[in-house]
DNA sequence: AATTATTATGTTAGCGCTTACATAACTGCA
DNA sequence: TGCAGTTATGTAAGCGCTAACATAATAATT
């Protein structure tokens, strides 16, 4: 699944097409049982069979929907013989909706279903039914107070003006190198042996090889990493570089490879490769912009079964050495 | 508000407005940007941004909707210059979408704003946005599971056999008699201390005093409740009298009725009365259905604030008689 | 009483999406 | 090789809803 990994980014479709799930559902067993209703009309019916006689716009309110909806509902249901219009004595303007015979008989009918309805839900979700009605309703709540918008311009001030910072390994944040980087590579491969064991054992597998490792801060929070590998005398490995998701376009990737190829400079470092996937295109357009060349071939004895693809960093426009022996460039895992 | 109350029936409800609602404030956020795309372009142009191009159904199914709307919102991409369509070279059928270099740049400059997004909703709903997001995948992996409508359907089988059971109060639904009635005292009142001391304290307050209680079971779940108070020589009162709204229609308030009565009955009562309030429709017109006549006052000492309705049980045609004293009735609370 | 707001509702055009269908291109098997 | 089935896509009609407007009744103010 894409859309779980844009996070709050696409909230409003992953809801709407729950949303939509639900109304089949629903739909489809009032169609089993011969229910004679659909589950878009529920809303109001119901209201109206517990409150009785009630205006247009108080029953938008309760149920959420604008007037126009409730009286375009409320003309459909008329036709289907399902409720009456009448107009309120005390107030011209006003219109009373309620229910005819037909409509409340339609709805005794329908206690057994409902009650079907809330336990099958509740099957299939588990203890997940109850979490989701919570969180919908703590969100409704928080969306009443405040809306959301101004708090994500607030945020978007003083973004644009607070700057992504790059700062060395520490170890309370190891859990992010490992987490950061775990993330893509379980969305678009698997982690190999060798990435867990660097991952979770920074200290002893990077730093104390004589390798580095940076994160990317914005605003206190970590978004990004990227680890500089100490392969051999001379030679070291840009790796384990990973921006989260939802902070892509910050420009932290560009940051974390300039201070990783800084870090190799002060080292005194001679060649400095790296091997990717052409599946990760955003991530070979970022190392070609930083300097990276792409290789013919891709590197002899590569660490990873992921590889296929394999850059030197020569920043000059001169193309960097292309190695002798020539290998078939392995083609990308086809979906 | 009143779709909470239905709990898991109207959840299709209300993850449509909730969606609007986010797609809502995301756009406003975009046009004070002056990002010029809209909010439900997103999960498209994000995909492409990232993937480079990709043809129509794929996309679709990666952001979870129908090719027909994919193929319709990239005419409208491409109208806006955001998209370009090419033919796949290898299969003729497909169409290539890939962003066009506007569509890119569109993208590339919004990294803050979706930063800033995601941080405000974060700031908004606190750790919900966290509990939502997972409640909102494991949904999501339910339903590819299993379709819903399954067990509802079966669900639905065992409830047309099983029937709705009334026994009398044992300790272990002490609680289930203080929740279900303190659900709909709080939803149209507020909890009054004599409820409160009642709900608590079943055992001393109800049947010490020469009372009864008795609860509604369905296939074993708790789903209504009823009490019979002791209140002097021969004089009943029927009172805490409560259904789970998503089981309203099942029958649980007659059986419950007609369980109290015959208690009534059975201990030699006199007079079997009850207090209500207008604004409790329904609850009226099953206590009517039972054989309570509506009174032409309230009672005289009357025990709540709420009640402005005051029932006699009266099972024979002949009304039952009314009191001297006549006080004027109380308007109920005005919305 | 006359006026100006406010409130309640209906109406219209249009958006986003779906379903159903049409069409073209590809695949596999006899 | 040819034909049936499958796959990828576009198109049309329609649904549910919204925003914007129109209208009428009521409330508030002068």
């Amino acid at each position: 699944m894409y859309l779980p990994s844009l996070a709050e980014l696409a909230l409003g479709s992953r809801l709407k097409t729950l949303s939509d799930r639900f109304y089949a559902t629903v739909d489809e067993v009032y169609r089993s049982c011969g229910a004679g209703i659909e589950s878009r009309w529920f809303p109001l019916m119901r209201f109206l069979w517990e409150q009785g006689p009630t205006t247009v716009t108080e029953v938008a309110e309760a149920i959420g929907q604008t007037h126009s909806a409730v009286s375009q509902l409320a003309d459909k249901l008329v036709r289907e013989g399902l409720l009456k219009r009448r107009n309120d004595p005390a107030d011209g303007r006003r219109c009373l909706l309620l229910l005819t015979g037909k409509g409340s008989r339609s709805l005794e009918r329908l206690g057994p279903v409902w009650a079907a309805i809330r336990q099958g839900v509740q099957d299939s979700l588990g203890p997940e039914s109850r979490r989701l009605l919570e969180s919908l309703q703590a969100c409704e709540l928080a969306l009443d107070e405040k809306p959301i918008a101004e708090r994500i311009l607030a945020r978007h001030a003083a973004l644009t003006q607070s700057k992504v910072e790059i700062v060395p390994f520490e170890p309370r944040l190891r859990t992010y190198f490992h987490d950061l980087n775990a993330a893509w590579l379980k969305k678009h491969f698997v982690i190999e042996p060798i990435d867990e064991q660097v991952l979770r054992e920074p200290e002893h597998r990077v730093l104390e090889q004589g390798g580095a490792i940076f994160f990317a801060l914005l605003g206190g929070e970590v978004i990004g990493t990227c680890a500089l590998l100490h392969e051999s005398a001379g030679l070291y490995e840009l790796s384990k570089m990973a921006v989260d998701e939802a902070y892509h376009g910050l420009g932290a990737g560009r940051l974390l490879l300039q201070a990783a190829i800084a870090e190799f400079h002060r080292r005194g470092g001679q060649t400095l490769f790296l091997e990717s996937s052409r599946r990760l295109k955003a991530a070979l357009h970022l190392y070609e912009r930083a300097g990276f060349v792409l290789q013919p071939t891709i590197r002899d004895g590569s660490h990873y079964a992921r590889a296929d693809v394999y850059m030197i960093y020569a920043p000059q426009p001169a193309p960097a050495p292309v190695r002798k022996r020539i290998t078939r460039l392995r083609s990308p895992h086809k979906r």
